[in-house]
DNA sequence: CTGAAAGCGCTAACAA
DNA sequence: TTGTTAGCGCTTTCAG
C-alpha cells in the first residue's frame, strides 16, 4: 500500500497541489470551501505530509535535537519536561539522542542530528569539546544546559552552582557542623563551580574545606564515604556533588552500621526523584529543572529568529530543599548505636 | 555559510555526482583512486550528506524510532542500551520520543516518527490502543516491548511476567511467608500478567492471594502500604508490581517506624538502579533488560528484510535477584522495635 | 567503473 | 484566492 502524496489529495479534492500545500501549512489565504474540500480529501486518503520532502523544499524541520549526557540520570528527565512544554507550544518536535556518558557517542549523536537537519540543538550536560560545540553553533542555534561555554554564538542555561554550594554550607554550618567534606563531581557538568563555591563558603565561615575527588556516580560516593569512615577525625557532614553520589555515601554509611543524620549529615545536589523518595528523604539542592528546560528551549527559538544576536547566559537560582538527612552535628567521635 | 552539496564535492574531485553518491554509500564498485579523490574533497569541504534528500530519493532513513512510556522510569534506560548496541552495529540510528505516560502524547510521538519516515518503530511500554499500533504496523515494522499484542504484523518482546511472579512467591514461601500481599500495577505494562502469576503461585502453595490495586508509582506503593499497616492482620510480605512502587511501600513502612525485612519483606520488579543501590538493596525481578532491547531491535531488522513474516513473540526468562529486603517471616503481630 | 537523466514529495516565488 | 513552474539534494536506472 503506497502512501498517498499531495498530488493524490489535490486530485481527489479537485484543486492544485499548491493549494493543498497551503492548507497543510495552515495558511490563512485559502477560502473556507477549498480548505474544507482539501481537509476532507486528506482525511479520506489518510494523508500525512512527508517530512523529508517538506524539509528538502523548505529547509526547515520544525524539530530540535536534544542530546543527553546520560539517560540514566533522572536530572535530565525533568529538564526534558520543560523543553517539551515550550517546544510543543511552538509547534516544534523534539528528538532525543543518548550520549551514554561518552564523548565519541555524543559526537556521533550530534553528527546524526545535523545530518537530520534539526533546526536547533540542545545539549544537556554533554562533555563534548568546546570546539565541537562551537563548530555546531556556526551551523545552527545551540544551547548548552548545565555547562558553561563562553562564545558569542552559544547560549547557555545553568543553575548557579556556586550559590548552591553556599546554601549547603550555610545550612550545615547553622546546624553546628564545622568539619564538612565535599565529594566532588570530577569532570562532570558544573562540578568545578560546586567545588569552588564550597571552598569559598567554607572560608567565609572560617572553616577548613575538606574535599575528596569523586564522580557523578553511586560508586564514587560510596568509595569516598568508606575512605572518610577510616579517617582519623572524620567529618560530621558530607556534601556530595550530586544525589547519586550522595546516595552512594549513604549506602556506605548504612553498611558500616552507622546512620544518617545521627552520625553524618548528608546533602546531595539536583533534587532528583532519588532524593525525594520517602525512603530516602535527602536534603538536596533543587536546580529548577523545569525552568532550565524552558529557558533553554526559549533560547534556541529566539536565536532561530535572530541568528547573530549576543549569547544568552542564563543563571538560574537554585534552592536548598531540606529533608531528613541533615541534622545537628554529632559531638565527639563516632560511636555505633 | 551554505552547506556543501554533493555537486560541490563532485566538482572539487573532478568527477560526476553519481560517483560521489556511490562513494558515500560505500559501494565496492568504485576505483580506489576515485574513491580517494572523492573522500578527500568531501573532507576538505566538510561535506555531510543531507539525510532528507537521501531519504526522499531512496525511501529509507536508516533510522528507527523509539517511543518511551516514561523517561523517568529507569527500566527503559537499560532497554535502550540493548537497542542501541544492535542498532549501531547495523548502521541504524535511534530517535527517541517520550510518551510522558499519556496516550495522546504517545500518539503524537508516533505520528511524528511516521512523518519523519523512520524505517521501523520500537514501542517501549506504551499504552497506545492496539488499533493504533496495528495501523502503524501496516506501514512499517513495529516491535512492542513489555506489552502483548496479538497480531501477525506486530512483533513483541516481553519478559515472562507470570514466571517472575512465581519466582517471587516461591522465594517468599520458602522464607516462611504465608500472608503475602501483591500491590498491583494497575493498567501498566505487564501488570495483569504479574497479578495472574501471583494468584496462581499462591494457589499452588495453598495460600490465599491478597491484592491491593496500585500503580507503577511511588505514591501508589506508599498508599497501599499505609493501608496494609492499618489492616487487622497485616501480611508479612509485600510484592509490588515494580521497584518504584516497592520503594514507596518501603518509605511508608519506614515512616511508620517499622523496618524491612524484620517486620515486612518487600520485593519489587524490574531490578532497576533503584533496587541495586546499596542504600536500598531490594530483592527484585530482573527482566534481562539488555537482552530485551537487543531482541526488539533484531526483530525489526529482520522484519525490514522479511516484511510479511509471521509475528515473533519472544518471552524472556526473568531472574529473581535476592538482596536484603526479604527475610524470614515475622511470627505474630507487629511490634515496633 | 563512470556519467547522464529522471525523479523522490514537497515549498515558494510568481502569475493569473 | 488559486495554479504554474522551478527547484531542494540525493539515489537510481540505464548507457557507455
Amino acid at each position: 500500500m503506497e502512501r498517498p502524496t499531495m498530488d493524490d489529495v489535490a486530485q481527489r479534492a479537485g484543486v492544485s497541489r499548491s493549494l493543498v500545500s497551503l492548507v497543510m501549512r495552515e495558511s490563512p489565504r485559502v477560502s473556507d470551501s477549498s480548505r474544507a474540500a482539501v481537509q476532507r480529501a486528506a482525511r479520506e486518503l489518510n494523508y500525512r505530509p512527508n517530512l523529508a520532502a517538506r524539509q528538502l523544499a523548505s529547509r526547515r524541520t520544525l524539530t530540535v535535537g536534544l542530546i543527553f549526557y546520560d539517560l540514566h540520570n533522572l536530572f535530565f528527565s525533568e529538564v526534558t519536561e520543560g523543553i517539551h512544554a515550550v517546544a510543543s507550544a511552538s509547534g516544534y518536535r523534539i528528538l532525543i539522542n543518548n550520549g551514554r556518558q561518552q564523548a565519541d557517542v555524543e559526537r556521533a549523536a550530534l553528527d546524526s542530528m545535523i545530518d537530520l537537519q534539526v533546526d536547533a540543538l540542545l545539549l544537556a550536560g554533554t562533555i563534548l569539546d568546546d570546539d565541537v560545540v562551537i563548530a555546531a553553533a556556526e551551523q545552527l542555534p545551540v544551547c548548552a544546559i548545565s555547562r558553561a561555554i563562553d562564545h558569542p554564538l552559544v547560549d547557555t542555561v545553568c543553575n548557579d552552582n556556586r550559590l548552591g554550594s553556599n546554601l549547603v554550607v550555610d545550612h550545615l554550618a547553622e546546624l553546628g557542623h564545622r568539619r564538612i567534606c565535599h565529594i566532588s563531581g570530577g569532570d562532570g557538568a558544573g562540578s568545578a563551580e560546586r567545588r569552588e563555591g564550597f571552598v569559598d563558603a567554607m572560608h567565609r565561615h572560617g572553616l577548613e574545606p575538606m574535599i575528596i575527588d569523586g564522580h557523578f556516580t553511586e560508586q564514587a560516593g560510596a568509595q569516598a564515604a568508606r575512605d572518610l569512615l577510616n579517617h582519623d577525625d572524620p567529618p560530621t557532614a558530607i556534601y556530595a556533588a550530586n544525589d547519586l553520589s550522595a546516595l552512594g555515601a549513604m549506602g556506605a554509611i548504612k553498611q558500616a552500621g552507622l546512620s544518617v543524620p545521627e552520625h553524618f549529615s548528608v546533602v546531595g545536589y539536583d533534587n532528583t526523584a532519588l532524593a525525594s523518595f520517602d525512603y530516602v528523604r535527602m536534603t538536596s539542592v533543587e536546580q529548577q529543572r523545569l525552568h532550565i528546560g524552558e529557558a533553554a528551549m526559549r533560547a534556541v527559538l529566539s536565536r532561530l529568529d535572530t541568528p547573530r544576536r549576543a549569547a544568552l547566559n542564563e543563571m538560574v537560582v537554585p534552592e536548598l530543599i531540606v529533608r531528613s538527612t541533615t541534622g545537628p552535628a554529632r559531638s565527639g567521635p563516632i560511636t555505633a548505636r
